[in-house]
RNA sequence: GCUGAAGUGGUGGAAUUGGUAGACACGCUGGACUUAAAAUCCAGUGGGCAGUAAUGUCCGUACGGGUUCAAGUCCCGUCUUCAGUACCA
């Protein structure tokens, strides 16, 4: 009995010292890097620097989900392998925590998103009482190498005083364009001061109107104010927003469908509104040229060229004729175009305006006057979006009013139409029907003349799209010419008659600073006489305000509209109640107290992630956005990481601050990443139940009208697997379907209420997909009936009709990874059950970076087995024990560890991690197959494992007998002479066919190995009597025998 | 419409410069161990045809052409899928 008892307590003991217990190991090593702080990353290092960095995340109450760490997986392993090569890593991490999500819940709840946004970083209880785990502790778990001491968060006061100082200097400055970079608006007073802006070569507002050294000195201070705000980097200028009266707020294009808000279903319009916008487009060149210099993939810059969208061309003025209705006054207007192409301005037959194009009121004629209007009232509902997805219907309204061509003068008559755009260029195009099919198609749609000026050139189906080999026709001066050499002239003459001037045009648009929102930074912006003054630096930050309600007022004012205290005191330069606001709030004026209004707007979130990479360089530095010793020391970003949805926003809007804040001093790198890599999505298998839906009308009625739903309430709720769902697909017949009724006594009832037999099938079922949570599936797609019916209160009584042996099949579709389609598998359960180093691995091993790719659980196992395998690789002792030996390791052993270190090498440079988990599988399961216990082999292994396992690693390693952390272990070195080697086996191909191996020395010469293959006994099988034409031999690679 | 990426076994994917297509893994099949299950280990696994078998043979990297001794890889055209998008004058 005893004697029992003790040989199973030795079976345990043994078990508990030799398998592989993920789950502790992991455990214990993140302690020991926390505890000893082994990832933190040293300002005064004596080591090459490099700065790993990863997008941060928007900290969601729905938590990561296994698609967030595949990016922090890859940045992780990289920083990782850096260390092992002797660098000091920056590899830091942080919350972009401003945003919608945590705003609208707080609409939901009243919860304050602060409040929120802690708990989704941190973790507790959400107000519905649901438990969050909280990101930080998702992120420890997978055992990433952050340092977390300096962690930042968007929406921390502390971080949003530099967002705030960053806009004071953008406010602050002006760009000079002969000079090419931004400089201190201190500059522009003094140049306006001694000369006016007259020679002035800047950006600005378009149509800022010249003056005097003398017209400055004697403008009034507001006069001053309002000029210099056409020129700062941010500005106040009137935009066009879509506009909901009924929410009170507005809305981005994606939420306005079909004219009314997505939510709720209420009217939209186009409305100008006054809100902060920068002046991004002074930058265009330069942020094009810069794409040079990075090291980018390559659709991610084509997509930045493409949206900063340079064209160049000329501007051309065309004067409106008098008409004889309107006064002479409002008959001299001039439209200026940009054209692409002035080399076919003879093709002219018409104009068109944007419909919001200003000129529109003021020269439509009476007799047009209610088309025009209802035309531009009926383009104001419709969003941009729509506008431009719109390309089959052909719209548009003649004015009444024509222009005069700049050379025929002949006139030209003037229509609006909503293809042209009032944010491009001026708004208004020259049409050019033969040579422009947008234009073609809205000739042929009015019946416009369609002169051609193309030399042999048949336009009568379409207009002419080879600008390149066609020769300018019917057009004076340009005729004869080619495509070059007519835009040439073109401009050259229109330059001369003082009616169009060359031009590059750069679609890009000023950027929309100014949001309608609370959860975002507050602008350091008060207002004196209705003028933007900015906040001293020294009291900043400007913190929110607390409100009642995280909703627009009732006049349609932006949340902060709500705050109580929410003025400044330019006295005691601190936020007062708004109660103390002077009446007139007008300096000087009769009760001016030096006190003003705050600016109600907040910032947009790309205000927080802007620069928020130089702010890890110094985390808590109170007296700058980094020391300069810091950015010296770190300069810029090496690798960064993110999606490529990011192409256009986040990665425009960076490198222009950047730019910006490089040309006024404050940075000393004008562009922020050195290189950057897109990871791909994860995304979901969602799974879907076929709900049977009730419609009367055939199933092949275009427009199957629905029974209104109070009367099929009663009718029972059929879910039908997805097997026979396919029955019925292919059959194209319900005849399974009529199974459901003819079973059913309450559908069939119902049935012969509607059912006339006259019109023949007028009651039809037809099949509803509806997300079905994946946790409820199982690997078959069989669906956990019970479960399922408990999920939501609407499946309760629901009634599945299963295929023939009682199953319930779902089917699958791959979708993006979200709540809202119930396809999220969280990181957390895949830790628990195989271990952060089988997550990370898996990760990787899915297949490359960056393309995007389903998340599917099957293969996990595979990688979970080959970290047993490792392990046993170690424990080779007797039940088990640990033990390696320190005899020398055989000649086939350093062979299998040396191509691996030259393959994990090369693969992690080319960040092609997916191969490096097939190596070392192939590597482990070699030295397995070769017993190999030795430490020479098994040591260096480690290290190269480390970066994708680094918990086993580190296991491993201290039971190695080494005191230290893996992490600073230097990278193995490849020695060439492990591999080498001295056969080949030549694959002997016929006609390109391989038809057998041979085993040759490598240092054979050609004619050696030719005359050993034609000896060789198959070659005479192959070749049956023929003789070969042509013997190709490539030394070391293959051998063919043509004929 | 435009721009970009991609299309390889039942599945994820590999093939680095044009040189043995399908590495590695999942799944599946068979076997060993076990009272059994799990775990583990071993073997097989692109498809067709012939053969008891060893093996032979043909086809095969979305489709149709082409270049080449040789093409998943290069060129021309087509189709499909995904992503982005802004009718950009």
């Amino acid at each position: 009995m005893a004697l029992t008892v003790n040989l199973c307590f030795t079976f345990t003991e043994t078990q508990a010292m030799s398998k592989y217990h993920f789950n502790e190991i992991e455990k214990k090593w993140q302690q020991y890097w926390a505890e000893n702080e082994t990832f933190k990353a040293y300002n005064d290092s004596e080591k090459p620097k490099y700065y790993v960095l990863d997008m941060f995340p928007y900290p969601s109450g729905a938590g990561l989900h296994v698609g967030h760490p595949l990016g922090y997986i890859a940045s992780d392993v990289y920083a990782r392998y850096k260390r092992h090569k002797g660098f000091n890593v920056l590899h830091p991490m942080g919350y972009d925590s401003f945003g919608l999500p945590a705003e609208q819940y707080a609409i939901q709840t009243g919860q304050h998103p602060a409040q929120t946004t802690k708990v989704n970083i941190e973790g507790g209880t959400d107000k519905q009482g649901t438990e969050i785990a909280g990101y930080r502790k998702q992120l420890d778990q997978i055992g990433f190498s952050f340092d977390w001491s300096r962690e930042v968060r968007t929406s921390d006061p502390n971080y949003y005083k530099w967002t705030q100082w960053i806009f004071i200097q953008l406010f602050e400055s002006w760009y000079d364009t002969k000079a090419d970079k931004a400089r201190p608006i201190s500059e522009l007073v003094a140049i306006f001061s001694t000369e006016g802006n007259k020679t002035l070569d800047a950006a600005c507002d378009e149509g800022a109107e010249t003056f005097s050294a003398t017209d400055w000195n004697n403008f009034s201070s507001k006069e001053q104010q309002e000029i210099l705000l056409k020129y700062r980097l941010t500005y106040l200028a009137e935009t066009e927003v879509n506009w909901c009266p009924e929410l009170g707020t507005v809305l981005a294009n994606d939420e306005v469908v079909n004219g009314v808000s997505e939510r709720g279903g209420h009217p939209v319009v186009r409305k100008k509104m006054k809100q902060w916008s920068m002046r991004i487009t002074a930058y265009a060149q330069r942020l094009l040229d810069g794409l040079q210099k990075i090291d980018w993939p390559q659709p991610l810059k084509d997509s930045q060229t493409n949206w900063i969208g340079r064209s160049e061309g000329a501007t051309v003025s065309f004067k409106v004729l008098p008409n004889v209705t309107l006064g002479s006054v409002e008959g001299s207007h001039n439209i200026e175009v940009f054209t692409t192409r002035p080399d076919t301005i003879f093709g002219v037959s018409f104009m068109t305006l944007a419909p919001e194009h200003e000129l529109v009121s003021q020269i439509t004629t009476d007799a047009q006057k209610a088309k025009v209007e209802a035309y531009v009232e009926a383009t104001a509902k419709r969003s941009e979006r729509e506008r431009m997805a719109d390309v089959k219907n052909i719209s548009g309204v003649f004015t009444g009013a024509y222009a005069e061509h700049p050379f025929t003068k002949e006139p030209i008559p003037i229509w609006i139409g909503d293809y042209v755009l009032a944010g491009y260029g001026t708004g208004a195009v020259m049409a050019v029907p033969c040579g422009d099919q947008r234009d073609y198609d809205f000739a042929k749609h009015f019946n416009i003349p369609i002169p051609n000026i193309f030399e042999g050139v048949d336009i009568s189906e379409e207009a002419n799209s080879d600008k390149e080999n066609t020769k300018i026709a019917n057009s004076d001066f340009l005729n004869g010419l080619s495509y070059k050499k007519a835009t040439k002239t073109a401009i050259y003459e229109l330059e001369k008659i003082g009616a169009g001037t060359r031009k590059i045009n750069y679609r890009l648009r000023d950027a929309v600073f100014s949001r309608q929102r609370y959860w975002g930074e507050p602008f350091p912006v008060y207002y004196k006489d209705g003028m933007p003054q900015m906040i001293d630096e020294k009291h900043l930050p400007l913190t929110l305000p607390e409100i009642d309600e995280y909703l627009p007022t009732e006049d349609g004012q932006p949340p902060l509209g709500r705050a109580v205290n929410w003025a400044w005191d330019t006295h005691k330069n601190e936020v007062v109640s708004n109660n103390n606001v002077a009446q007139s709030a007008v300096e000087g004026s009769k009760g001016d107290n030096g006190i003003y209004p705050l600016e109600l707007n907040t910032m947009p979130g790309w205000a927080g992630s802007s620069c928020y990479m130089f702010r890890y360089m110094d985390p808590s530095n109170d007296n700058a956005l980094a020391s300069q010793e810091a950015m010296q020391y770190w300069e810029n970003v090496d690798l960064y990481l993110g999606g490529s949805e990011h192409a256009t926003g986040h990665l425009l809007y960076s490198r222009f601050w950047v730019k910006a804040l490089y040309d006024l001093g404050h940075l000393q790198v004008d562009e922020p990443f050195k290189k950057l890599i897109n990871q791909g999505m994860i995304l979901g298998e969602s799974a879907f139940v076929n709900r049977a839906e009730y419609f009367i009308g055939g199933y092949d009625q275009v427009l199957p009208q629905t029974i209104p739903s109070s009367s099929t309430e009663d009718l029972p709720n059929f879910y039908f697997s997805s097997g026979i769902l396919k029955e019925f697909e292919e059959n194209h017949t319900n005849s399974s379907l009529w199974r459901i009724i003819e079973n059913n006594p309450m559908v069939s009832d119902y049935c012969e209420k509607v059912f006339d037999p006259k019109d023949g099938g007028l009651f039809s079922i037809i099949p509803n997909r509806i997300h079905a949570d994946v946790s409820l599936v199982n690997a078959s797609n069989e669906l956990d009936i019970e479960a399922f019916k408990n999920w939501r209160p609407e499946f309760k009584d629901a009634e599945f009709i299963t295929e023939e042996n009682g199953s319930f099949k779902v089917s699958r579709e791959v979708e993006k990874m979200s709540k809202s389609k119930y396809n999220v598998v969280n990181p957390d359960d895949i830790c628990s059950q195989y271990g952060a180093d089988t997550l990370r691995m898996y990760e990787m091993f899915l297949g490359p970076l960056e393309q995007a790719k389903p998340w599917n659980t099957a293969g996990i196992t595979g990688v979970h087995s080959f970290l047993k395998k490792l392990w046993k690789l170690y424990h080779t002792g007797a039940e088990g024990a640990f033990s390696v030996s320190d005899e020398p390791a055989s000649k086939d052993s350093l062979k299998t560890l040396h191509k691996t270190i030259k393959k994990v090498e090369d693969d992690i440079e080319n960040f092609s991690f997916n191969t490096s988990v097939s190596t070392f599988m192939i590597a482990v399961n070699e030295l397995t197959a070769q017993k190999c216990t030795a430490r020479e082999v098994l040591e260096p292994l480690l290290i190269l494992v480390s970066p994708y396992a680094p918990h086993i690693s580190e296991e491993l390693w201290s039971k190695l007998g080494h005191p230290n952390s893996i992490s600073e272990a230097p990278f193995p070195v490849f020695e060439e002479k492990h591999v080498k080697e001295t056969n080949k086996t030549y694959p002997i191909s016929f006609n390109g066919k391989m038809r057998f191996t041979l085993d040759l020395p490598l240092d054979m010469s050609k004619e050696e190995i030719e005359s050993a293959v034609m000896a060789h006994e198959q070659t005479a099988h192959y070749l049956q009597g023929r003789i070969p034409k042509k013997v190709i031999v490539v030394p070391g690679k293959i051998v063919n025998i043509v004929g």
